[in-house]
DNA sequence: CGCACCATGTAATGCGTTACATGATTTT
DNA sequence: AAAATCATGTAACGCATTACATGGTGCG
């Protein structure tokens, strides 16, 4: 799957690993995100099944970069994936559910730091949806009008995040709540 | 992780392998999955550590059986964990979101189909929590009163599936009007 | 002076999936 | 007669994380 991630950013103008994880950092990381040295490997494996070629770029300030531009393989790739529904559920992993699933023989107030640290977290994180993310969106569709389409399905995906950090944050409040007073 | 997992289950009762993979398979399987391969080869290491104890138990009508038994360097080792608050957010992976970041391009037809596959799944997932988690979980309580704090915490996990694919529903249908009516 | 940023990569290890292999009993 | 359930495991493969390795520029 990061395999398309790639290719869906490198769709739009030809990058570095390192842009590909800045991008990925500040707008895909909560429903996709990856590791550098993952990136790396994945746009060799990328470039060798000819999806994209690459140019090293020599700068004289700053180290040289390998440029990754997406061919015309690579983009009838990613469109085939794209077209194809995704027939399942994804597979969800909460650390944070899971814990509190075997937690009953815990003490009360274990259980309770572990869920007010969460809520802190998740209240960050739906601070950033808010703003940071709710801006950057509203940024990318001013300065290019091209990419109005993609901006709406982007703010789609955005509002998403935002809704499923509200319900998480309303979620903890009501089991701390209910382990404070009826557990 | 699915170390702690299966440590937690065992923590019950001796269990076989493939009990353990029917018991995630209805109640923790939203929140924490694996495939029996998986499963086996985990429960291999975690004897090797010395957290769980195994014996071959002889069957007339049906295969042999392993069953485990957790030991009490496991239960401390359950319990360390679970008493370790999460620190940090539980990385996602959303392969339709995802998707739908990235398909800006495609034709409104070949998105929505996908919304709407999703829309169908998360839809009968919902009524699962409703009827067949709930009911589980009413259950257990109602068999065994000595685990009803267990049952509270389960019920909260169910409430937060439930509430998770309340919102990824109403979500789907909002985004299916939106490219319906505004892309 | 130290930290963050830019920039790329390899190696070791761990975790997970898919496929393979077997085989009796029970249900449809 | 076919499919599902019970029951366990190994092997190959793939994807991801952590650690290692390097090194210049810019900012506070």
């Amino acid at each position: 799957m990061l395999k398309y991630t790639l290719l869906g950013f490198l769709n739009y103008q030809p990058m570095t690993g390192y842009e590909l994880k800045q991008r990925m950092d500040n707008s895909t990381t909560h429903f996709w995100h990856a590791k550098l040295s993952q990136i790396y490997v994945t746009l060799k494996a990328l470039e060798e099944e000819g999806f994209v070629t690459s140019i090293v770029e020599a700068q004289n300030d700053r180290p040289d970069k390998r440029v990754f531009t997406i061919t015309l393989r690579g983009q009838a790739e990613l469109r085939q994936w794209l077209a194809q529904p995704e027939t399942e559920l994804s597979p969800k992993k909460e650390t944070t559910i899971l814990k509190l699933f075997f937690s009953a023989q815990l003490e009360r107030e274990t259980i309770l730091a572990g869920l007010h640290l969460q809520r802190d977290l998740h209240r960050q994180q739906l601070a950033y949806y808010r703003e940071v993310t709710s801006q950057m969106i509203r940024q990318a569709r001013a300065e290019f009008p091209a990419l109005t389409k993609d901006a709406q399905l982007w703010e789609a995906t955005r509002r998403f995040g935002e809704e499923y950090e509200e319900l998480y944050v309303r979620w903890l409040e009501e089991t701390i709540q209910l382990i404070e007073t009826k557990f």
